[in-house]
DNA sequence: TACATACAC
DNA sequence: TATGGTGTATGTA
């Protein structure tokens, strides 16, 4: 570890002035810019549902971002909610922007309210400007004048009043009352420059309260003002307003200047100077060395203040010796409790345990946490990346109709397709997030051959995730209270040119075959239908046929449990087809050329589709695109990609394998596809296994996917398989406590295991239980509002499934951490 | 690659 | 009555 912070040290960059400017409850201030009603009234914006933030009226009774709307108004009866208008903040953040792109072009937004700034080279540049470079008038709205002015009786009896009805019923560790003072108060200009004379004394407070920083870390500032800034100093390192109003209370605001001065502190007061004055905001701000720091920095004066840091490694050492882990971007309220079991609350904690951390957590995690120790973050902007997904997602009242919940499903594949669309993207990966009425959140995943973005296609696979799920708890409904659907793996833009490369290619080589003519005019004439749509690509098509295939004979699903509905997907196929007069009545109709085959059996009509890639593909293309396990894996359930021999790289499964399973169904059993593959381990990689019968039934390799199949929400033991009606767990051995008991269900044993682990996880580590708790093999969660864990449920093992604590270390760490301690 | 978890805003 | 939506990073198997 000490090797590890030396290479840190190493790679520290004092060079660096960034700048963190963050606006000060900005919905809230927008709204009340806009309706001064608010101003001194408690407020939040956002819905009864959820509140994205609140005012500093409001966050004195204890209201906050991301707090449900309805248990604020319990906590503050008189709190207005606003509704959300983004139009009108994206505008203000427009506006911001346009100031701080002049202090650097490549400044990093964040979100709408916050952004970073590299201001290394500014300053530089700026060393030369002449003074009225930096001087800025002030205009007749002047922030620090009105909001201390307006400090009017009505305001503090307001406070008092607030005060008087929130004594006593909650602990208030909010913003003192001099920080609710600071809060914006844009006001009608009539008062402004009344205000402004009558805030001298405010400013006086400002002055102490800046000395008062000062006195905190007087090491931290070196920046303190030239000659030039003085006349600014004399009011206060927090007010640059070193206007003509305060020498001649004649003159008033109306011609008020301001002149700042060189350093990164004059430029941070400037922006947020110059904020203000467009949009009668007020930001706060941050400057230090790097990116980590400036966040920090930014939020201590908040609202309406500034810190800097000074960039040496004293300063910043004692900057970070009292600050708590908490207030470090990347640590939320899980590390911080996980830390905090370790005696972790500070930064300084941080590195003095540092031993511990290696020990613990992932040599990611472990440099990380040393980095923040050290106050050592990112020093270069990067502009925001390429985005790497794409979602949509609902909370609605509960839905447990699956006709319901498909059309919900489709709607979203709909609105996100639309999106995707919009931005060319296109993805191979599909997720089905879900959460049930008790808040346990699932994501199901599949993965493409091919990059997709048209509503039919990933629908299709949202549709086949949300179909497991739906069958995972037959007969009981699956009852959702949100569902989502999200696209990732871009493809990027190089690879969607030589997919396109591949396609004229293939477009080329086949141009004699009447499959390819008929690509040919779709891609040059649009269907009306899909005008403006993107046009489905080679391996959509594809994967277009092969899942009309598959509704229309309907081998790859269960043949005992709901239906699918019908997905948009299919009729497009059927388009396609109607395009060339053809219908889909009866026969197998190959995907690559289109065409009826009138083939005995899967297996010659996989061979005549070998045939038809054959002729048109590529040996590597073909292989590279057809043959992952992938293909079918995740998007139907326990269906074969490729037979286990598997050389061919069949669009369908091969003929034998299903031929075994068509006539094993025919016989009589009926729960081979719903249930069959969450066994399949248990056989062998190419067998599995009916739970009906019992019999070994030949498969290929990805029916024994892990992913594809689930349990429903009753354990099913190995013993109990002989009788499909068993679905209870005679007994199971606690892995935590290792008590034995009858337990009922899943959900019974869950609850025990997360009293029992509840009681600690870091107390765990110091036992040897721990190590049977952590045993390898052991798989993830799933997550109930992010806290309660449960038991995996998609995979039957033979031996009680062990519970894995939320980060907890490997066998292996485990063992070099006793080891260590021995 | 699939999935869960943590986190930010 | 009522507890969001979007996106990224990371750990684990």
């Amino acid at each position: 570890m000490d090797e590890m912070a030396a290479d840190l040290e190493r790679s520290r960059d004092l060079n660096r002035t960034i700048v963190h400017v963050d606006m000060d409850a900005f919905f809230a201030a927008v709204e009340t810019r806009d309706r001064p009603e608010f101003t001194h009234r408690p407020m939040g914006v956002g819905s009864l549902s959820m509140l994205s933030t609140s005012n500093y009226v409001a966050r004195r009774f204890g209201v906050r971002a991301a707090m449900p709307g309805f248990i604020a108004k319990r906590l503050c009866p008189e709190l207005t909610i606003l509704p959300l208008n983004f139009k009108k903040y994206e505008a203000v953040s427009k506006e911001v922007c346009e100031i701080l792109a002049e202090y650097d072009p490549r400044f990093v937004r964040m979100s709408l309210d916050e952004a970073y700034l590299d201001i290394t080279q500014h300053l530089k540049d700026r060393e030369t400007w002449p003074k009225d470079r930096r001087t800025f008038a002030s205009g007749s709205f002047l922030s620090r004048g009105c909001e201390k002015g307006t400090e009017s009786a009505h305001l503090k009896v307001v406070e008092v009043k607030l005060e008087q009805e929130r004594e006593g019923e909650m602990h208030d560790d909010t913003e003192p009352v001099q920080n609710y003072m600071k809060q914006p108060m844009p006001t009608a200009k009539g008062n402004v420059e009344e205000s402004c004379m009558e805030s001298n004394s405010e400013h006086i407070t400002n002055e102490h309260e800046s000395q008062v920083s000062l006195n905190c870390s007087p090491e931290l500032f070196d920046d303190l003002p030239t000659q030039e800034e003085s006349s600014c100093a004399e009011l206060g390192h927090d007010s640059p307003l070193t206007l003509d109003c305060f020498s001649d209370p004649h003159q008033k605001a109306a011609t008020a200047s301001v002149t700042f001065g060189l350093s990164a502190h004059e430029v941070a007061k400037e922006i947020r100077f110059r904020i203000e004055q467009k949009t009668r905001l007020t930001a706060s701000a941050g400057i230090a060395p790097n990116m980590l720091l400036a966040k920090v920095c930014s939020d201590r004066k908040k609202p309406n203040g500034q810190f800097d840091l000074l960039p040496n490694k004293a300063a910043i050492h004692q900057f970070m010796k009292e600050l708590p882990i908490r207030k470090v971007s990347g640590i939320g309220k899980v590390t911080e409790k996980l830390l905090k079991a370790l005696g972790i609350t500070t930064c300084q904690d941080l590195f003095e345990q540092r031993a511990i951390l290696a020990m613990l957590f992932s040599e990611t995690s472990t440099r990380h946490f040393l980095a923040i120790s050290l106050g050592i973050g990112a020093t270069r902007l990067e502009r925001n990346s390429e985005r790497k997904s794409m979602s949509t997602e609902r909370t609605f009242s509960e839905i447990r109709k699956p006709e319901e919940l498909y059309s919900l499903c489709q709607k979203l594949c709909h609105d996100l397709a639309r999106e995707v669309q919009e931005e060319s993207l296109q993805g191979r990966t599909i997720t089905l997030k879900i959460k049930n009425i008790n808040f346990e959140v699932k994501t199901r995943a599949v993965s493409l051959p091919s990059a997709v973005s048209s509503e039919e296609l990933l629908f299709a696979a949202a549709r086949d995730l949300l179909k497991i799920e739906i069958e995972s708890v037959h007969p009981q409904p699956l009852r959702l209270r949100l569902m989502g659907v999200r696209l990732s793996s871009f493809v990027d833009r190089m690879d969607q040119k030589k997919q396109q490369k591949s396609i004229d290619v293939f477009l080329n080589i086949g141009n004699k075959e009447e499959c390819c003519s008929f690509l040919q005019q779709e891609t040059r004439v649009p269907c009306p239908q899909r005008a403006g749509q993107t046009p489905l690509s080679f391996f959509q098509r594809v994967e277009a046929a092969r899942k009309n295939e598959a509704a229309q004979h309907d081998v790859f699903t269960s043949t005992c449990t709901g239906q699918v509905p019908d997905g948009s997907l299919q009729s497009s196929t059927v388009q396609a087809k109607n395009n060339r007069g053809e219908t889909k009545e009866s026969g197998l109709v190959c995907p690559v050329c289109f065409q009826k085959q009138n083939c005995k059996g899967l297996y010659n009509f996989n061979m005549h589709i070998d045939h038809c890639l054959g002729l048109i593909y590529s040996e590597d293309v073909h292989s590279k695109h057809l043959s992952s396990p992938a293909c079918y894996s995740g998007l139907i359930n326990s269906v074969c990609c490729s037979n286990q021999s598997g050389n061919q790289n069949h669009i369908l499964p091969s003929g034998k394998d299903l031929s075994t399973l068509e006539a094993h169904q025919e016989e009589g059993c009926c729960t081979f596809a719903s249930q069959g593959n969450s066994t399949n381990k248990e056989v062998s990689e190419s067998d599995t296994c009916c739970h009906s019968c019992q019999q070994t039934v030949s498969l290929c390799s990805c029916a024994g996917d892990e992913s594809a199949g689930l349990l429903p929400d009753t354990i099913v033991s190995p013993e109990s398989l002989a009788d499909p009606t068993a679905c209870e767990v005679p007994s199971m051995t606690c892995p935590v406590c290792h008590c034995s008991q009858l337990w009922v269900d899943l959900q019974a044993f869950n609850t025990h295991l997360d009293v029992c682990l509840n009681q600690g996880i870091i107390s765990k580590l110091t036992s040897h239980e721990c190590t049977d708790m952590c045993s390898p093999g052991v798989s993830g969660t799933s997550t109930k509002a992010g806290e309660k864990t449960s038991l995996r449920r998609n995979k039957l093992v033979e031996k009680p499934p062990m519970k894995k604590a939320k980060y907890s270390p490997s066998k292996n760490t485990i063992d070099k951490f006793f080891n260590a301690q021995v």
